[in-house]
DNA sequence: CTTGACATCGAACACTTGTTCGTGATATAC
DNA sequence: GTATATCACGAACAAGTGTTCGATGTCAAG
């Protein structure tokens, strides 16, 4: 099933064509247009390659259709695999749902509920740490107040969602009593909580454990110029 | 541009078959197709509601091209939105090259040459506004020597290569004399330019614009935790 | 009632596209 | 040389497929 027999330098380029066409144009090319594209003259050439391939085992044909075709993950090991990759791609994307604002004035908004499906935030999964998703929301910095952070207005910050926090994790809180939604870093001392601001020249806060409602992580900032 | 009428079902299902259709068969449908799912005994009617749909943004349509549909984003919202929205997420992709590091006592690296085709940043191109690839890279901030820019070490910032800049822009530049690489502000002042560091409490440097050898733009600044 | 926009139908047309077939070139095996 | 398999060409056919057009029906506005 499986000859080791390389392919012709056409049928190789006739693969890379389609699974380029297809990556292109979202539907696989005609015959004609593959024999175009690798410079053969006669339909009849392009389908006789083209039953090869399938032969093969390095495509799947609908006969009697047009643009019945259909590259295998067989195909992908001998081109550069596109159109393959960009499932893996994709599986490697996190769609971060972008939920809100963050003001140091106002506790963080809309957290639970329903959010635009258009705001969302897409990041490569190779940013990240192989961390699972759908823990993960993120949130637009509004404002100067949160700049001792070493985050900055307009910044976007990409947050796991958590209750809890280790110290020396920079985490997104809201403070009772003091309300405000602040970015600092995190730092459990005895009944204390030391929320400590990344710009060394600024003082660190001091809250009671109990007012402190850690919302989230913070994983990432990152910020448009 | 953008009609609130609600979609008529006939257009619903349309939009849902021809989604499901190239999920399950690697190409669009054809218009016979189409008509025969959804029940449509004419061509010239499923003609007819393709064209609507085009008008209202939810597909592209390929004029005389058999099976030339594709479904836009907007589609993806009224349905479940799964075979195409990966091609469409795919080619908003951006992925940029990590070219190497920044230190600030060393001319940016490997500027030009072969990088590892491993190291690439990907980021999504609703982050980054319609820039066309190609001309962006990355790199990675090494050393505390840049903090002064807003940027801290272990950050990654996405730059646009470019050998000019307008004064506002944050660019990277080689200092000549100072033989220092710098993440600045960019001001023309004369025969002078102003580096100007983000942080306020930082002074300006001064260079004669002979010695400043722009690298490129900073477009993005992402920073893991 | 008349008008006009909108949606649908059926049919015809022309171009697209997969398939088939006869022919020939090339190379390897007998 | 002859045979056989492989690969290629061009032409022609039939089915697939997008496009266009006249006719009809519906419905709300005038």
């Amino acid at each position: 099933m499986s000859d080791d027999k390389p392919l012709s330098d056409r049928q190789q380029r006739m693969l890379a064509f389609i699974n380029e066409y297809v990556a292109g144009n979202g539907r696989p090319p005609t015959i004609r247009e593959i024999g175009k594209a690798v410079d053969i003259s006669s339909t009849s050439v392009v389908n006789y390659n083209l039953t090869k391939l399938k032969e093969r085992g390095f495509l799947e044909r609908d006969a009697e259709v047009s643009r019945g075709l259909k590259l295998t993950r067989r195909a992908g090991k001998v081109i550069g695999s596109v159109s393959n990759a960009v499932d893996e791609t994709f599986a490697r994307l996190l769609r971060v749902p972008l939920v809100g604002n963050i003001v140091a004035g106002e506790p963080i908004e809309a957290f639970e509920g329903a959010y635009d499906e258009e705001d969302v935030v897409e990041l490569s999964a190779n940013m990240l740490s192989a961390s699972n998703n759908d823990e993960l929301f993120a949130l637009r910095v509004n404002g100067e107040s949160m700049i001792d952070a070493m985050v900055f207005d307009g910044d976007i910050v990409v947050l796991k969602k958590q209750e809890t926090a280790k110290n020396g994790d920079m985490v997104a809180a809201w403070v009772r009593g003091d309300d405000t939604t602040t970015l600092k870093y995190f730092y459990q001392e005895g009944q204390q909580i030391r929320l400590q601001p990344a710009n060394p020249h600024m003082d660190p806060i001091y809250v009671d454990s109990s007012l402190v409602d850690v919302k989230g992580k913070v994983m990432m900032v990152v910020r448009h110029t």
